[in-house]
RNA sequence: GCGGCUGUAGCUCAGCGGAUAGAGCAUCGGUCUUCGGAACCGAGUGUCGGGGGUUCAAAUCCCUCCAGCCGCACCA
């Protein structure tokens, strides 16, 4: 990840070494210890508003804990905090405190800003180990629509988390296991005859649905693959290595999606179901130790307490099946085990739809009964909706079959090759290719992330591709924009200083928008909500066009060129960096 | 039946305890001899699913009802 991708200017000289405090964090400091002084800990309720720069709220409930009247209460506040040289206050209404930026301090949080590639966002202090697990297809089947949002998103939270500072592991725990890979080898075998060295799957979904087909026909490869299911598990060597050879064809398949959809998953964060095959046994042998095993028809069972099935009994989560398999449950646990154990994971989070938030909660239940799940882990399953067609449905294609990824970005891309043609610009066909896929994937992307994860969303390509509107298209042109005044100046741009006076409404908007970046990142982090900072970025674009229209840049003179630069710069690189923690390209040029 | 998620402008969505509920698209009307018009400004429409409650303050928290989606023992 390439931080300030897209400013080649020189920053202030005078660099600092200490991390920038954020405006916010300046202004709720201060208040902090005001309202310290009346009730330590209570929250001034610090927002931005649309009256002033900033509103803090938290007067008016301190006032009924003390009996006192806000006004008066407000009052004693301000005269109890120190905020000289950065913000002048009104009390207004009931009580809020409507706080207005100085000048001096707009301009010397602009100039820290300038100066930090990092544009305000520290690099934590404690680093965490953060195992996501997230995209997870079946390995037998090719990327469609359904593994699109667990991708986009877990790739979103995996680059904000290293972007934090914090160590990120991630796991792909893609299906390469159990009876869809015995009826593959089985298939395998039957294509190419004994002969081994040159296997081509090439399109995996026909491959696996001629499988599937021969499966649900042929008694006798249905018998095969049986027996083949029990070889496989029981590791018999020929069939280990034929699985092999398969998964290792799929998985080059998926890297190939991965690669083309700009995810930084790679071949290395593959950590399939097959991985925790060996330490099945003992989850359900250490389980039994532990008592919390309950055989239940056959089956091995753990009841974690408080769920229930359709008669109200107790419902178990099932460890071991009546016919002495193990299902998603054991590895699942055994994952647990081993991203606690192994990975060191101080937080653990699951990229992976909704409907299996029932099996998550028992799970991590069971996982804190036996142990193995200290409390002081974070782990978490991060939710999401469907992803709908038009008509509301699940997303499927026009014959009813579900949708493949990579057609999805063939379209896309397409789209915007043409929407580039017809805008003929000056572009070379190679150049125009590679920037049509960039504009393709953003507008994927930043459609699935822009909305809250866990509400469903109507999948249209023509709206998420358009250039005007909230869209990824739309936040790259933004930028190349940008990037294009610095283009036309002709030489590098390096003031030795800037003053910024914002001496225009929309000057000082955008300065403040710029100002926000931290607490926007953090929150959409912190909530696991890459949808917030989408609507940070978007307001930022709205911002800048706003800015950009009424304060003409190039053609005005001396220091209010410079500060109308320095503005444009940072508007750039606030872009360019939050599009980057997203996984979206913000190109130089459109 | 139990549990979960969802219901905000014509459409797609933000807002999730604070002062008149916002944006994009679409519609209509303006601006500007375009530092890239893929622009800007303005206009309008909302019982925030219904009803109760808590609170100085509720789209936001609690309860209840309605509508829709999803889970609820051996497929992951």
């Amino acid at each position: 990840m390439s931080v300030s991708p897209g400013s080649r200017c020189r920053r202030d000289r005078s660099a600092r070494l200490e991390p920038m405090t954020s405006t916010y964090d300046t202004l709720a400091s201060r208040l902090q210890n005001a309202f310290d002084t009346l009730e330590v800990g209570a929250d001034p309720v610090l927002r931005t508003s649309d009256r002033s720069d900033y509103q803090a709220n938290g007067v008016m409930a301190l006032a009924k804990r003390l009996a006192r009247t806000p006004r008066d209460l407000a009052e004693e506040i301000l005269v109890r905090a120190d905020l000289t040289g950065v913000a002048t206050v009104e009390i207004a209404g009931p009580g809020f405190l409507n706080l207005t930026l100085t000048p001096d301090f707009l301009a010397h949080q602009l100039a820290q800003l300038r100066a930090d590639a990092r544009l305000g966002i520290d690099s934590v202090a404690t680093v965490r180990t953060i195992v996501i697990d997230y995209s997870a297809p079946n390995a037998a089947k090719e990327m469609h629509v359904g593994n699109l949002r667990s991708t986009v998103i877990g790739d979103a939270l995996a680059r904000m988390y290293r972007f934090a500072g914090h160590h990120v592991i991630a796991r792909n725990h893609v299906g390469d296991w159990g009876t869809p890979f015995a009826m593959l080898i089985e298939h395998l075998l039957d294509r190419n005859q004994g002969e081994d060295s040159s296997f081509s799957i090439g399109d995996l979904d026909g491959f696996y649905k001629e499988a599937r087909t021969k499966f649900d026909a042929d008694a006798a490869f249905k018998e095969r693959a049986r027996a083949r299911v029990v070889a496989l598990q029981a590791g018999d060597p020929e069939t280990l290595r034929l699985w092999r050879v398969i998964v290792d064809q799929s998985i080059a398949y998926l890297d190939l999606v991965y690669q083309d959809l700009g995810v930084t998953l790679t071949v290395n964060d593959v950590v399939g179901e097959s991985f925790y095959n060996d330490m099945l046994s003992d989850v359900v042998a250490d389980l039994q130790a532990a008592g919390l095993i309950i055989e239940s028809g056959g089956a091995l069972c753990v009841f974690p307490p408080g769920f229930t099935n359709r008669e109200g009994e107790a419902l178990p989560l099932i460890v071991r099946k009546s016919d002495e398999g193990f299902g998603y449950a054991a590895s699942d646990l055994a994952a647990v085990r081993d991203r606690v154990d192994n990975l060191h994971a101080d937080e653990m989070l699951y990229v992976v739809g909704v409907p299996q938030a029932q099996h998550f909660e028992m799970v991590f239940a069971v996982a804190r009964m036996a142990g193995w799940l200290p409390d002081g882990v974070r782990c978490e399953h991060v939710t999401f909706g469907n992803v709908l067609g038009p008509d509301r449905k699940m997303f499927k294609s026009r014959s009813g079959e579900t949708v493949k990824l990579a057609s999805l970005l063939d379209e896309a891309i397409e789209r915007a090759d043409a929407a580039l043609k017809e805008r003929n610009t000056d572009l070379d066909e190679m150049a125009r290719t590679q920037l049509a896929v960039e504009i393709a994937r953003a507008a994927i992307k930043y459609a699935d992330l822009s909305t809250d994860r866990h509400h469903d969303y109507i999948f249209d390509l023509d709206r998420m591709i358009a250039f005007e509107g909230d869209t990824g298209p739309y936040l790259q042109y933004a930028h190349a924009r940008l990037r294009s005044i610095f283009r036309r100046l002709g030489s590098p741009w390096e003031p030795a200083s800037v003053a910024f006076s914002l001496d225009t409404p929309q000057e000082r908007h955008l300065a403040l928008g710029l100002l926000a970046f931290p607490e926007a990142f953090e929150a959409s982090l912190a909530s696991l909500q890459p949808h917030r900072l989408c609507v940070y970025l978007f307001d930022v674009a709205q911002r800048l066009t706003a800015f950009y229209d009424a304060c003409p840049v190039l053609t005005s003179e001396g220091a209010l060129r410079d500060q109308r630069l320095a503005l444009c710069d940072l508007a750039a690189r606030t872009l360019s960096l939050g599009l980057s923690v997203l996984g979206i390209d913000a190109p130089e040029q459109m």
